[in-house]
RNA sequence: GGCUGGGUAGCAAAGUGGUUAUGCAGCGGACUGCAACUCCGUUUACGCCGGUUCGAAUCCGACCCCAGCCUCCA
């Protein structure tokens, strides 16, 4: 356990070594963080969005302690998902990857996240695919054969070694056909043939396409250089992309000199009993959960556990996490106005050290929101003084995680205080009817408004309010 | 079969040798004409069996169960 979280260091599990570290970026005051995005052949589900938010979080936070971080999340535009799902359609992959690309990058948004620094697609770094594949041949590392090349397994003794396993020992049978241009049958593929009708570029190997795993070592390489600080992705990423990934990587640099210098690795969202995924119909479609929910209450859910095990997802979640929330959002929200902010729209607090603290440990987000809740309860306590500074550290402390946003808070705030003329005439009604002890009346219209979806508040002395939480 | 993780109250989920996690739901109270909101309090816990210890949900050992990966997958 790290003692040394007093000294306000950022500790990390390296799914390598396998243990919680202490972490520092290579260069200081820079981070490079490499995460791999989507491939763009549908709309993402919600299991999805939760490596965009987990990794979105982790990225705030490197934010709010290093000048600078180079986060670089790709978009895979070539894939034989897409090229399927084209044949189905009778779609162009360019206009379907274009898109799926907008509409990622749109449900993204509307979770909270921020655009990364850059935002590569595979199909605009195809040269430099190429060029490290030409240079693994040369090492030795990579065969052509039937117009494809293929990484060799064998070249590299650290192969396995990332998500532990031992080659040989994996379950051989039962699998796709071994390939029967394959030297070794755990031999992956960095360049295969497309037909005539498939998109291809040409090659020194002949028109073809891109294995999946290169684009991620040309990409990064290309954009962040070598080695990266931090590399992120979905456990189910661990193998075999990462190992294969993370082979080619080195490989380009002697064999010997490490790629990423912390793997992380989000845990899989389940329903029901089962792991979430699309191969098993069982998957929630951001796109869908949006028109019920809003984005912040989406995120608060992604990130009510801890990023590294799996989280359980269902309604009931999101209903409790939208009650929670909005909770939140009354404690900061005074007399109907949004919170103050500072002009960079951080709000105008202190992140709550108790927030930040949870954070440091290896993005204890369940942590940091047991304190912003108890942050919410202090404020309510106090009616005066203490209440505005808690106010703002609680709002300025959810804004680091992404929550809070002035146009969620000023959403919420328009949903739920844009009261139409005749329910702010029944209001008026009901007080009067209240005032003259007519309660038979003034319950009978709040049962009216409370059947429409309004809550009412009564205020004492002041006129009596409504809300739609929606 | 190999490799990873897990099993905590009604649900979700932290914590990890002794001290309230937290949220939602439930119950009781304050407030209220009654409610709601808010606040206060509170009921249900640590898979099973042994062991270590003054003390174990937390450490050790065995066992049971579940999930993920080994094939595209966040």
């Amino acid at each position: 356990m790290p003692d040394d979280l007093s000294t306000g260091n950022l500790w990390l599990f390296d799914t390598r070594t396998r243990k919680k570290q202490m972490f520092e970026p290579a260069e200081p005051d820079c981070v490079t963080m490499y995460v791999c995005g989507p491939t763009v052949y549908d709309l993402v589900h919600i299991g999805n969005a939760r490596s965009a938010v987990v990794f979105d979080t982790l990225y705030r936070v490197l934010r709010h302690q290093y000048k600078r971080v180079d986060y670089v999340r790709n978009i895979t535009d070539i894939d034989d998902k897409i090229i399927a799902a084209c044949e189905r359609s009778g779609e162009a992959p360019q206009s379907l990857t274009e898109r799926y690309t907008a509409a990622y990058q749109a449900d993204m948004q509307a979770l909270g996240c921020l655009e990364p620094v850059h935002t590569p697609h595979a199909t605009d770094y195809i040269e430099a695919m190429m060029s490290c594949i030409e240079r693994l041949i040369q090492a030795d590392h990579a065969y052509c054969a039937e117009g494809h090349v293929l990484f060799s397994v064998p070249s590299w003794p650290g192969y396995g070694s990332l998500s532990r396993r031992n080659p040989d020992e994996q379950l051989a049978g039962a699998r796709i056909d071994p390939a029967p241009y394959k030297r070794d049958d755990k031999d992956f593929v960095l360049w295969k043939p497309s037909s005539d009708d498939q998109p291809g570029w040409e090659s020194p190997w002949g028109r073809g396409r891109p294995g999946w795993h290169i684009e991620c070592s040309a990409m990064s390489l290309e954009l962040l250089g070598y080695p990266i600080d931090i590399h992120g992705g979905g456990s189910d990423l661990v193998f075999p992309h990462h190992e294969n990934e993370r082979a080619q990587s080195v490989c380009l640099h002697s064999g010997t000199h490490e790629f990423a210098r912390f793997w992380l690795h989000n845990g899989m969202l389940t329903l029901g009993q089962e792991k979430m995924a699309k191969s098993r119909g069982n998957i929630r479609n951001v796109r869908d959960l949006l028109a019920e929910h809003t984005g912040e209450t989406l995120r608060y859910a992604l990130l009510s556990a801890h990023y590294r095990g799996p989280l359980a997802f269902s309604d009931k979640l999101l209903a409790s996490s939208r009650t929670a929330l909005f909770r939140l959002y009354e404690t900061l929200i005074e007399d109907d106005r949004l919170p103050n902010e500072d002009t960079s729209g951080a709000g105008a607090g202190a992140v709550a050290d108790t927030v930040w603290q949870p954070l440091l440990d290896d993005l204890n987000t369940p942590r940091a929101f047991a304190a912003m809740n108890k942050l919410g309860r202090e404020a309510n306590r106090n009616a005066d003084e203490g209440r505005q500074a808690l106010q703002a550290t609680l709002q300025t402390s959810g804004r680091l995680l992404g929550l809070f946003s002035h146009d969620a808070l000023q959403a919420y705030l328009h949903a739920t205080r844009n009261l139409d003329a005749r329910v702010l005439a029944r209001l008026k009604e009901r007080d009067k009817a209240r005032a003259l002890k007519d309660f038979a009346r003034s319950d009978a219209i709040r049962d009216e408004l409370i059947a429409d979806g309004y809550e009412i508040f009564d205020m004492g002395a002041a006129p009596s309010r409504a809300i739609r939480p929606g």
